[in-house]
DNA sequence: TTAAGTGCAAAAGCTTTGCGGGTAG
DNA sequence: CTACCCGCAAAGCTTTTGCACTTAA
């Protein structure tokens, strides 16, 4: 992400802080940084490695705590993956994944025609829904080749 | 899920399985059964507490083997979700998912607009799109009422 | 018959918790 | 000042691994 959108995600989470009374810390400010930098669905072992090389105090259980507190105001959200590790996206904004069902990896997909995608009316569930996703799902580049290989042997 | 698409579903997997000269054990059998049943995505430890009923013998790490296997031969998939635990699906077939952003909770969500969605180029990604989901991402009702009784306090 | 699958026990990996001390507002 | 946050250590889950035994084909 470049400088100019990451001063602008952190000045609004200040701003949030502000608004719900929520401490702004020198943890939290340089764990957010850190997921804004790392822009592939980090896991929080990720964003401690990266977290410990700037400020080599903070602990693993503050990155855990600091994740979902950032997820909760909003400032990034959650993955939503098949593997089973929690990783985070540092995107708010309306985008969309490939995933890959053999190597769980994914990777962000961009689609105007998928963005325009009205969301159905969902009241009857009783949820009130803020926003999409669209996954689709398949087999990456390497895992193609990886089948190749295999049936080749 | 019902008796007959039950049946169905083990029937093809037994197909499949002799296609792809892979064993179809009693522990395969009894895990896929349970999966069929234990419709809202079950994890791991779901799945192996309905088959310890039904065939005690059945050990954990046979069931996490097998659940792999299930979703690799494409007898169920694997959900992707906001939690850090893996969860499964007993669903093949296009549907779609309502995803609490709170508390991590998704249910089913049917709505033949979103199955008309065209898929689209993916071809420079790589990527070789067999599929999607689209996710629906907000607040289920009992956040929703949770929220407001916390405003109240 | 025999390679793939299973059970067991143990290890490894990820995440949460409790608590005393620190600090933003 | 003081409620909220952090670091530390430890516990709690979930998942994987290695190996000897069993079994489907």
């Amino acid at each position: 992400m470049d400088d100019s959108s990451k001063r602008d995600r952190i000045q609004r989470y200040r701003q949030v802080c502000r608004e719900l009374g929520e401490r702004c810390t020198a943890q939290r400010l340089v764990i957010l940084e850190a997921v804004l930098e790392l822009d592939n669905h980090p896991t929080a072992d990720d964003v401690f490695s990266a977290v410990s090389t700037r400020l080599p105090t903070v602990a693993k259980p503050t990155v855990y705590r600091t994740l979902e507190h950032l997820a909760r105001v909003g400032a990034i959200t959650k993955a939503c993956h098949p593997g089973n590790v929690a990783r985070y996206d540092s995107r708010v904004d309306l985008h969309h994944h490939l995933v890959c069902l053999h190597c769980n990896q994914f990777v962000d997909f961009e689609n105007e025609t998928l963005d325009g995608l009205a969301i159905p009316d969902t009241s009857d569930m009783g949820f009130e829904v803020t926003d999409f996703r669209v996954q689709l799902r398949g087999i990456c580049r390497s895992c193609q080749a990886r089948a190749r290989e295999g049936d080749s042997k």
